[in-house]
DNA sequence: CGATTGCGTTAGAGCGCTCTAAATCTTACG
DNA sequence: CGTAAGATTTAGAGCGCTCTAACGCAATCG
């Protein structure tokens, strides 16, 4: 009792197998008569075309592989929503697979993703070498979607990340902040660019800058926090990688007696549902995520559709988003 | 330039196509000598076997469709992050489509699965109809994880919502709270069994229910909450949906000048990680996310590799996860 | 030394579909 | 009526891989 093939459904109709794939492909030169058997049989068997052989039989999928770098973070699903809104224009389908930060895992998910054949790679957030990401995009378009970086060979669908930090040291710094320390992103993709930004912002308002160790998970801030309240150098504002970077910051601050913004304001980054909760009410810079995975898309599709062979690096500009975590310095 | 197949490989070794595919599945019977021909031809071609013409070939794809209510929704993440870790140990891949809070969506979600010959289908908090889940699991085996309910013919990993429901009602009654309202999960698959252990937990402690429309996301909270501000009658303490809801309730009691658990008590319910920033410290009911995603994972495994017929439900205890938005009510 | 065994290897069919080229059927027109 | 043009339909090859059955060959045995 295997499922029904086009075989099954061309002789229940009383037709040849390649009418029942015009009728499948709706192809306008078939007779409506025929065109109605065809369906008629296909519904009463439960008839369902299979991909595998359809893509095998076809030079191509009309698939595509995204790899996420964490489901777990909301950042990247609002990234998702953008991607899948645009692939269902273009009439694609978007294949899912989750980094789970995990390089090792992302590889193994490219790899996957190239013998499924899709069509192009997204890759948001990629915990990948460069060398993998340049390799992978030798073998098939492939766009990286929030890296804060460009790759030879590879799109790219960024933010001005030295500029997001820049907004987020100017903010405090106007607000009377001069002791800013920022929490890193670690081996995060993005944090080079922001601790950077961090840096040349802090130097050029003639400021020192204090980076710490920090990553990108509400975990990871704490090791940071606890450092500085047991220096005793509080700073009087943070800029932490991200906003969940931010909220575990809050979170350990919180823990030892220190409250954002009256002892220390504290500034997330991409501007997640969390940092809108008006609970958290975190000051954090904003990126288009929804805009940056459609632009993904139209990005890939470009190349396949219309072979564009250079690559394409679009840069959009972050905003800041001033909430309640972030407030002048209490007077020393 | 198309891809190399194994035909090219072969050449190149100077062996035969069969004696490539021995070698990309390790078969035991290959001398060492070939075997090292090929790898070393397949290596410098970049040959990279294609799953549609295995999965054609061969009777089974060893891939699992995984359909996820929202991406968006921590709950779900950590859910997935134990079916990938379970798939992974049986060698499978698990293919994930974003069902995007919408049924319609869902529906052409299973389509593809079904069409890319998926072995089982496992859905997480569907949105779907069960009539739609009954049709699914005709076809393919199919969990249903986190639904709260039972379907015929597919296998099912909840837990107790019911229960669950009645510890949140049992906590704050025995903080002293009687006027205990409920903002429901609206259309949400699992809203009726906790509104129904809400209400049910209520009733047997002599107290009378108050349900109010919500929704399963921090914005469908707004409107339950401004409704009890309106017609001024804040109960003391709210039992949300879901974390989700309950941090939207935090945000708009906040904005209408109430704070928890001062002014007002809040629960919620899936224990994610909002719940437990230390900023947020929500007092919520817990699920064990990841042992769900496992559980399915092992017992659609039983369907496929030990063709088990009958249906499994496995319903798991929920656990009460007591945090910093509960305390007792205001002495009136 | 011919027959037997068993290992390593290969030929070839077949998975379900698409696509090109050719076959068949209509219809229209001289 | 015969025929060309156009509209439908179909045969058959081929996509890249797996799998069964058979083959070649060296080692083994009587």
């Amino acid at each position: 009792m295997s499922r029904p093939t086009m075989e099954t459904v061309a002789e229940r109709a009383g037709v040849s197998r390649a009418l029942v794939s015009l009728v499948m492909n709706n192809s306008s030169k078939v007779s409506e008569a025929k065109r109605q058997a065809v369906l008629h049989a296909a519904e009463q068997l439960g008839y369902r075309p299979n991909l595998h052989a359809r893509n095998l039989a076809q030079a191509r999928t009309k698939t595509l592989g995204m790899i996420i770098n964490d489901i777990h973070n909301p950042f990247f699903a609002e990234v998702v929503y953008g991607v899948e809104a645009a692939a269902d224009d273009y009439g694609f389908d978007v294949l899912i697979l989750n980094g789970g930060r995990d390089a090792e895992r992302e590889r193994r998910a490219v790899e996957t993703h190239l013998q499924f054949q899709v069509e192009a790679l997204i890759l948001v957030g990629p915990k990948l070498d460069d060398d993998d990401i340049v390799r992978a995009s030798a073998v098939v378009p492939t766009v990286v979607v929030a890296s804060g970086r460009d790759y030879p060979g590879a799109d790219t669908i960024t933010t001005d990340e030295e500029r997001g930090a820049a907004l987020a040291v100017q903010h405090l710094v106007q607000l009377g902040h001069t002791d800013i320390a920022h929490i890193d992103g670690a081996a995060n993709i993005s944090s080079r660019a922001r601790s950077h930004g961090y840096e040349k912002a802090m130097r050029s308002l003639g400021l020192e800058p204090r980076t710490l160790r920090g990553g990108d998970d509400e975990a990871d801030a704490e090791a940071a926090i606890v450092d500085l309240a047991e220096t005793d150098s509080m700073p009087t504002a943070i800029f932490a990688f991200n906003d969940l970077v931010a909220a575990g910051a809050l979170s350990t601050l919180e823990a030892a007696g220190l409250r954002a913004p009256d002892d220390v304001s504290v500034v997330g980054y991409d501007n997640t549902f969390i940092a809108e909760l008006n609970h958290m009410s975190l000051t954090t810079i904003n990126q288009p995520r929804h805009q940056m995975g459609q632009l993904a898309i139209r990005t890939v599709l470009e190349r396949i559709e219309d072979d564009r062979t250079e690559p394409t690096h679009i840069d959009l500009a972050p905003t800041l988003s001033v909430r309640r975590s972030t407030a002048p310095p209490r007077k020393a």
